[in-house]
DNA sequence: AAGCCTAATGGTTGCGCTAACAGCAACAGG
DNA sequence: CCTGTTGCTGTTAGCGCAACCATTAGGCTT
């Protein structure tokens, strides 16, 4: 029909058929079917982001970037939850593809993201990496720091003194939960300070989480003084338990930590590295429209550095335990 | 084909031809088109969830759940953001008209949402709200309370010997601000308390929208000493005033709240009336999935109940104000 | 005036799937 | 033997759209 091309307007329509139909259009109440339209096109004008948790802040921040650039350039975003699950992860994988969504925006599980990846790979779906590198996968990535920040942080808590230095990281087979806890071991290595592997703590990215770990951590003979929190949901969870312990923060214990970005207002008594959520999530779009403007180049990378914010938890704003803060 | 009925799992195909069907996907990497199959069956499995703001965790926690009931259902779950804003809620509702979704939650930006739900209703996509009103609209409904429990907060505060309250609400359009500003009136009114219109504020749904009413509550000559927020995030945004000009809370200035739900661990700070969002999520979905099965009977409301949380903010844990946490 | 271009429009086809039906074998009952 | 029944498999059509080709009208060139 001519009305295909008054919908996508072609030129060729004079201006008498084209008002025709789009009168005809509005009389009847037409709304062309993108579904029909993505079959024969092979293009749905949608793209996804997957994360691992929807519920924290970092993620979100970065999902409302990405979707506020990903409108302009008329693309609709849609948001996937894996739950820090493989098998979630490649379940949503499978659907999209299925789903023929343009391009995914993915923040890995674990080293099985891999084959995630080559699913939607080999289905020709683009897909950039966010916030967490793959072993093995050659991908437009974008990510902030974590090998580096952990050992600026970790010194910094040297400097403060302390030497049983303690973290509570992510789950082991997160990627930026192994180069914290990589940057953190090299760094008490550099200083000549040990590192007793009870001392070295994998919690799931929770508050509860992290407070499980730290009551571990906090219950040996010989507690570490200080602690380096894999993020700031680990970092409540610690404080819960400092609380909990009666132990008074920093003077008692000393806390730095990760991914700090817009979030509560509690998270301002954190000393922290802060990773650039917003501007990570603008990268990772800006690959993947390239990608799908036919863009064929090597992998490329962007790793966004961020600040470090010393506060009160450290003992840098002085003694300030958030202990008030009870139930 | 034979091939359909193995993917849809018919029972009428041998085992052995399944068997060999099966063998012919896996050795050419078949996989069925979902766009193809919706396009005939006029149903694609997807569920939309329209939140004002995907950043704010009661949404998101909302969200979650509704994601895992929907996962469990066999659809899977978009999530889409129309920050607050009827323009971006209608374009939203558009696309996703277009991609055909089966069913909508919404979370109503304002009155205009009214068109929205029609321009949805029209393409016979079943619509269910969460956690808003909508006037002169008569739908399924999922959400808390807002009326009697900010007359029971603002009873509260009463109790603890305030004369001179505030409140710093979400903006005028939404029906959860609207209703809480009527109730603190309400609660007032029956103790002769006076209303005065300068300490009546609406502000965005943000920490620093919050920051910025309370300014201008706290700028006055005679200042309220007692303030009701509408959500946590405001309730943050007047605790940085109060930090800003030495107040103490909750002796200079007493705070309640709501929306708190598994928020960040500041939160445990406020005393406030704790909406259930993951019961509000689960009860919207499964109203839409009745829907989706076929109920056509009238529109059903779930109005669920929540808590009052009493703690520091109020003064009910004694004075423990959070100005501790400086930048 | 014949030939040729261009702009505008309509017709046909096929994207990949499934609903509906048609076909066919095997077998039971009358 | 025929008819009916069951159990499986193949065929056809059509979902709504756009790519492609065909057609027409009108204007331009030579």
């Amino acid at each position: 029909m001519t009305v295909s091309r008054v919908v996508n307007n072609s030129r060729l329509v004079s201006a008498s058929t084209r008002e025709r139909v789009e009168r005809a259009m509005e009389s009847v109440g037409y709304i062309p079917n993108s579904i029909a339209r993505s079959l024969v096109q092979k293009r749905t004008g949608v793209l996804a982001l997957l994360v691992s948790d929807i519920t924290h802040t970092w993620f979100t921040q970065l999902g409302h970037e990405v979707e506020g650039a990903a409108a302009a350039a008329g693309y609709l975003l849609v948001f996937g939850n894996t739950d820090e699950n493989e098998l979630t992860e490649r379940e949503y994988a499978e659907k999209l593809s299925s789903l023929h969504v343009d391009g995914v925006l993915l923040a890995p599980a674990s080293r099985e993201s891999r084959e995630t990846i080559e699913l939607l790979q080999r289905r020709g779906i683009p897909v950039v990496l966010i916030d967490r590198e793959v072993e093995g996968v050659e991908l437009d990535i974008a990510r902030g720091e974590s090998y580096t920040p952990a050992i600026e942080l970790t010194d910094h808590l040297i400097a403060h003194g302390h030497t049983r230095l303690g973290i509570v990281a992510g789950p082991d087979h997160v990627w930026t939960a192994q180069e914290r806890v990589r940057g953190f071991k090299a760094a008490l290595r550099r200083r000549g300070l040990p590192v007793p592997r009870r001392f070295v703590r994998h919690a799931q990215l929770t508050r509860s989480g992290g407070a499980e770990e730290a009551r571990k951590l906090l219950a040996s003979e010989d507690p570490p003084s200080a602690i380096l929190a894999g993020n700031s949901y680990l970092a409540a969870g610690i404080v819960d338990v400092a609380r909990e312990r009666g132990l008074r923060i920093p003077e008692d214990l000393a806390l730095v930590t990760f991914d700090d970005s817009e979030g509560p207002s509690e998270w301002a008594f954190y000393s922290c590295y802060e990773q650039p959520a917003r501007a990570i999530g603008a990268a990772a779009l800006r690959f993947l429209l390239d990608r799908l403007a036919g863009d064929r180049s090597g992998a490329r990378r962007a790793v966004l550095r961020g600040d470090v914010r010393l506060r009160s938890s450290c003992g840098c704003l002085g003694a300030a335990p958030p202990q008030d803060h009870r139930q």
